[in-house]
DNA sequence: CCCTGAGTTGATAACGATTATCAGGATGCT
DNA sequence: AGCATCCTGATAATCGTTATCAACTCAGGG
């Protein structure tokens, strides 16, 4: 047999699932270690590789260069909607997208083309946050 | 003053308009180090942040994390065409994406929103290549 | 139920990229 | 030329991620 169920990987899984948006695989060891478990980092990161290979996780590169993974509900290609401030995600379709990269990509010969496109803003709840802040000043 | 003139900032910003497509910091050092110049590796550094921070130089993050660099000639917002194989990139203008982004955004009660479009793929040359080696198979 | 074997785990070391530190050197202005 | 300031470069430090390896655990057979 070559995967074995270990209630490790099954935290991880979890803790992915009820994270709001994208977590880098430290913040999610971080968590887990409060829970009581003492899960090593190594351990997550093979979980989350082995979820994101699975194509149960999605992942992508925060600006700072740390590895970003969230659950995907959604199988197919899609992209992101993500919140500088909370992390919140919102998975988003975008079908004109994805003909305008393709289109794009033959005009100019290039074949194989895959495209990273996602938006990173500031929710609602957070912009609110931030004009209360902002009143204090 | 807070500027100041010198060869080694030059030379980097060379360096980024020879090369084709995007490059890391590292290999970009590397390239430096060749043509005979001592410079430092923290220099190189500090010369693409100071380009980028100028608008005279575009990043992104690779898929492995390292950061990228590339001399821009537009100023303006624009996306990236780039190969995978070669690296040789493409400036390219989406308006529509733009909108597109825009919008989506609004819609969900996002706002100050960025978003990151890029394209990889393979470029003809590149395609052309591989597919002469597939035929040796 | 216990044994056995392979896949897993977790602590730590190794690694690669990037940033901070700091003494010495270069630059621009006078 | 003189000087103050900014810059450079080597190194150490930091941070995220991956590899290593002995101990452990799960799954199946006796």
């Amino acid at each position: 047999m070559a995967q074995r169920n270990t209630w490790q990987r099954e935290r991880v899984r979890e803790a992915l699932a009820d994270a709001p948006g994208f977590v880098s695989a430290q913040a999610l060891h971080a968590l887990l270690r409060d829970e009581n478990t003492g899960i090593g980092l190594a351990t997550v990161y093979r979980a989350l590789a082995g979820l994101a290979a699975q194509g149960d996780a999605d992942s992508l590169q925060s600006p700072d260069g740390e590895a970003l993974y969230r659950a995907c509900t959604s199988t197919g290609h899609h992209h992101h909607l993500i919140c500088r401030s909370c992390g919140r995600t919102v998975e988003i379709e975008a079908t004109d997208v994805e003909q305008w990269a393709h289109d794009t990509a033959e005009k100019h010969g290039f074949t194989r083309a895959e495209h990273v496109v996602d938006i990173f803003g500031v929710c609602a709840t957070c912009t609110a946050a931030a004009e209360n802040e902002r009143a204090g000043d």
